[in-house]
RNA sequence: GCGAAAGUGGCGGAAUUGGUAGACGCGCUGGAUUUAGGUUCCAGUGGGGGAACCCGUGAGAGUUCGAGUCUCUCCUUUCGCACCA
């Protein structure tokens, strides 16, 4: 007898996978090739449970694919640069670098405790010079094409600390370590011009046929192109005009006013003579650049003292600045047309301006304009040139005369904007460029690449940036004339690393950016990650991508031909309030649940003390909740295997996966009856020779039983519904328990075992391996080939039949499995239940459902 | 407000896509083994009822011989977007 002893059996398999090199892949004209992909963490200290379950979905899918045949590919890497590792360098008085190497050893040996199967030849870290160093190659090799430029551009600015926040750093308008107001400053930073390929990113959403369809559409909203017309107002006493944006120009003469920015250039004019409006102004201004705050915010406007001039009927209207208007979006100024637009009316009502009718429905009823905005589409009036037109036709008519007159044409207009990719800190990747009194702006030629990011640093509690007054960083010589110059200290984005790493990862040690072997793996046939980065990550890896092939680096147009998101991983939350009104939050292993005889929870006690604990109810795991489960613990206590069948098993991939403790009890008491079953036959199976012998009845109907179980698991593998690939698993190894101990018995669990072991395979790789060896059935599961079902066990003598009544059960017939239509029908109305419910009523209808049903119809 | 997805036992979730609702697991109940706890094994477990049966997939309608599945209306939840002119 050996016990199951999962942490002897890991480490014993994950060594000789080691040596082996059996997950090292190399490019195979001869064999299909299968890229899977998950998404690489940001190396902030150890592994969550988010990661656990992204990456052991990966691994099956690879798993399952390689012993499909293919050849798979399957890297690991790190997503090395990022705000964390200033945070805790300012913490701890060390260098970012430092901290971030020490935690990828860390979690790299806990990814390999978990027995993924990684090319870790492959692996790389995105703060590497070797790997950055193209991505500044690519960034001067945009700026030589004009896809990249620099302007001014708002950021938040923390006053005291004199730095750039994040988003994410400015807590109600405040600066997360010096609590000052943030003020909105402009200043100079790189742009790629991703708006260049707005049309591309949007039309190509269509093919992405393996995405998901909520990630599809939130991209497209993201990217957001509308339709409409640009057109010029001109200003009373000016000789400038005012352009504005519209997309319902069939509403042009109904405008009774126009709206601009606070930040516009026509408002900052009228601001300078008038203190009332500059105020306004300035609170325009002062807004956060969150998004979130702008939707709180109460429509207020206040009049230029300014009209502008209608392009068509030269009416004068009056000059809004206006608090919703966004200088971002179109021309930063817009026509309003109280009596079709619910935002214009609501606000005309607010100042008292007119608001007009000029398009009514086309069915001729009624509106009240005056009391809502029709903002339907329909038939134009009062619009002079134009009246009687539908909306559709006087749209492209208006565009026409305004045309002809050079007052405006038609455009699109997109909510993206371009990427800006500069970031004020230290932690990332240097911009590759110079600023030359003499020449400019110079980007730094590639033999001069890369442009090392000093790691050798020291860090306090006080430091900001090491590297913005670094004179031993920042002064260098102009590459073009050789004078004194200054270097750009701003670094980029990190989502410019996570953009190409899929790519690298091909070809890790190519001497150019990307080699040949890249058009052998690529596109990634799988990819696995989160839906936090539904939007901007995915859309920048398939920017990113195109301007890699328009670079002629890659032949195909999109990186990711498969997306699967996972779900969240969520738990119990349990609390007890505090004298102060907070809430101490306990972890779910310090809480004991008490449930009535029926299974219900009553309530929770800490375990510690005995005490009542107030059950939060489920969420997403958190620092902040205290409810997140550290995976090393389960992986010491249970062993990898369990922890990666409980995941597969407890949800689908896609959806959110509940923390259980008792389930993963389950899932270990599984692999234990596994072990058990075959440590007990591991005798009588050594060198069995299963050939020539006859099967029973009650064996052919254990064997049917597996190979049903076996063929739902084959379908929900390629569904990839892996909690019921499980399911079936264990139902084949309950139907194993079952058998005697005779010979006939012992084909059944000889080839049945074999079976649960290859289905276990890509799930619970070390069992799998180890007893697929032990017991004599290969040497590499991986490289067995993959089981089908038998249709000869599949065969049935008698088939079960329903018989229905009126669409409700009343029978179960065995029916011989060659009868036909009317002879099935015959045995279901001898049927004596049957027959009783048909009673005095008469059979209108008998449908037979081969194989299946019969349902009487009967009045 | 707009858009998308989802509502099934005490819980996680199945239902081969319109054909036996509740597979598999957790929990719970009873029993066996064990000095005991744990482990392991056996049986039971949607609700009601002694039974025959009846009722059950958020609510209500509809299509159909037949609906968890399709259609419509409503309710709830989750997610995403949100002054986009």
């Amino acid at each position: 007898m050996q016990k199951y002893e999962p942490r002897d059996i890991e480490r014993q398999v994950q060594q000789q996978w080691e040596e082996s090199g059996t997950f090292e892949v190399s490019e195979d004209p001869g064999k299909e090739k299968f890229y899977c992909l998950s998404m690489f963490p940001y190396p902030s200290g150890k592994l969550h449970m988010g990661h656990v379950r992204n990456y052991t979905i990966g691994d099956v899918i690879a798993r399952y694919q390689r012993m499909l045949g293919r050849n798979v590919l399957q890297p690991m890497g790190w997503d090395a640069f990022g705000l964390p590792a200033e945070n805790a360098a300012r913490k701890n008085r060390a260098a970012p670098a430092a901290w971030t190497y020490e935690n990828i050893n860390y979690m790299k040996a806990q990814l390999k405790s978990l027995g993924f199967g990684y090319d870790w030849r492959r692996e790389l870290a995105t703060c590497s010079p070797d790997y950055y160093k193209w991505e500044q190659w690519l960034f001067t090799e945009l700026y030589k094409k004009g896809l990249v430029y620099r302007k001014n551009a708002v950021v938040n600015w923390d006053p005291v600390d004199q730095t750039v926040l994040a988003n994410e750093q400015v807590i109600d308008g405040r600066g997360w370590r010096s609590g000052a107001l943030v003020e909105r400053r402009e200043i100079p930073q790189w742009f790629i011009k991703i708006t260049d390929y707005a049309d591309e990113l949007l039309d190509e959403i269509d093919n992405l046929e393996g995405w998901p369809e909520q990630v599809r559409t939130m991209q497209r909203n993201w990217i957001g192109r509308s339709f409409g017309v640009q057109m010029e107002f001109g200003i009373q006493g000016s000789d400038e005009g005012l352009t504005i944006y519209t997309t319902r120009p069939d509403t042009l003469m109904g405008v009774t006013y126009v709206a601009v920015a606070g930040e516009h250039p026509l408002a900052l004019q009228a601001a300078q003579g008038n203190a009332e409006l500059a105020a306004f102004v300035e609170e325009c201004r002062q807004g956060g650049t969150s998004e979130a705050e702008l939707e709180t915010i109460e429509k207020r406007g206040m009049p230029l003292g300014i009209n502008a001039i209608h392009p068509v009927s030269g009416e004068s209207v009056p000059i809004y600045a206006a608090n919703f208007v966004l200088m971002g979006y179109g021309t930063g100024a817009v026509m309003a047309v109280p009596g079709h637009d619910e935002r214009d009316h609501a606000f005309a009502r607010k100042y008292g301006i007119p608001i007009r009718q000029v398009i009514h429905p086309a069915d001729g009823s009624e509106v009240d304009i005056q009391a809502a905005a029709y903002i339907e589409k329909g038939v134009l009036q009062d619009s002079g040139p134009f009246n009687g037109l539908t909306s559709e036709a006087a749209f492209d008519a208006i565009a026409e005369w305004l045309q002809e007159r050079g007052k405006g044409h038609k455009t699109k207009n997109f909510r993206l904007r371009d990427w800006g990719v500069s970031r004020q800190r230290y932690w990332g990747t240097p911009i590759p460029m110079v600023h030359c009194d003499a020449c400019g702006i110079v980007p730094v030629p590639l033999a001069d690449l890369p442009v090392r990011l000093p790691e050798d640093i020291v860090y306090d509690e006080q430091t900001i940036n090491p590297i913005k007054d670094d004179p031993a960083f920042a002064d260098c010589a102009c590459p073009k004339c050789g004078g004194q110059a200054k270097r750009e200290t701003d670094t980029f984005d990190t989502f410019m690393e996570s953009s190409w790493y899929y790519a690298r990862y091909t070809c890790p040690d190519a001497e150019a950016m990307l080699d040949e072997r890249a058009d052998y793996w690529l596109p990634v046939d799988h990819y696995i990650g989160g839906i936090e980065h539904a939007v901007l990550h995915l859309l920048y890896a398939r920017f990113y991508h195109k301007l890699l092939r328009d670079a002629g680096l890659v032949k195909s147009d999109e990186p990711f031909t498969r997306l699967l998101t996972q779900g969240m991983v969520v738990a119990d939350t349990y609390y007890r309030d505090q004298p102060d009104g907070s809430k101490h939050w306990y972890n779910p292993v310090e809480v004991a649940v008490e449930r009535d005889d029926k299974g219900r929870p009553l309530s929770a006690k800490l375990s510690e003390d005995g005490e009542p604990v107030v059950i939060g109810g489920i969420e997403k795991m958190s620092k902040s909740k205290n409810n997140g489960v550290d995976p090393q613990t389960l992986i010491d206590r249970y062993g990898a295997d369990t922890v990666r069948l409980y995941t597969m098993f407890t949800s689908p991939p896609d959806q959110s996966l509940e923390w259980n403790d008792e389930g993963v009890e389950g899932a270990h008491r599984f692999l234990k009856r596994v072990w058990a079953l075959a440590d007990a036959n591991r005798e009588r199976m050594a060198g069995f020779q299963p050939g020539g012998i006859e099967l029973g009845e009650t064996q052919k109907a254990a064997r049917r039983e597996i190979h049903e179980a076996l063929s739902k698991a084959l379908f929900d593998y390629e569904r990839q519904q892996f909690n019921t690939v499980v399911s079936a698993c264990m139902s084949m190894v309950n139907a194993l328990y079952k058998l005697g101990e005779s010979e006939s018995d012992l084909v059944v669990l000889y080839e049945g075992l074999s079976l649960v072991l290859s289905l276990l395979g890509p799930i619970a790789p070390h069992i799998a391996h180890t007893l697929w060896c032990e017991l004599g059935y290969g040497e590499e599961i991986l490289d067995a080939p993959w089981p089908s079902p038998d249709e000869e066990a599949l065969k049935q003598e008698s088939i079960q039949y329903v018989v229905q009544v009126n669409g409700k059960v009343r029978a179960k017939i065995q029916v011989p499995a060659d009868a036909d239509k009317a002879s099935v029908e015959s045995l279901a109305l001898e049927n004596e239940n049957v027959q009783r419910f048909i009673g005095d009523a008469t059979v209108r209808k008998v449908i037979v459902v081969p194989n299946k049903l019969v349902n009487i119809v009967a009045k």
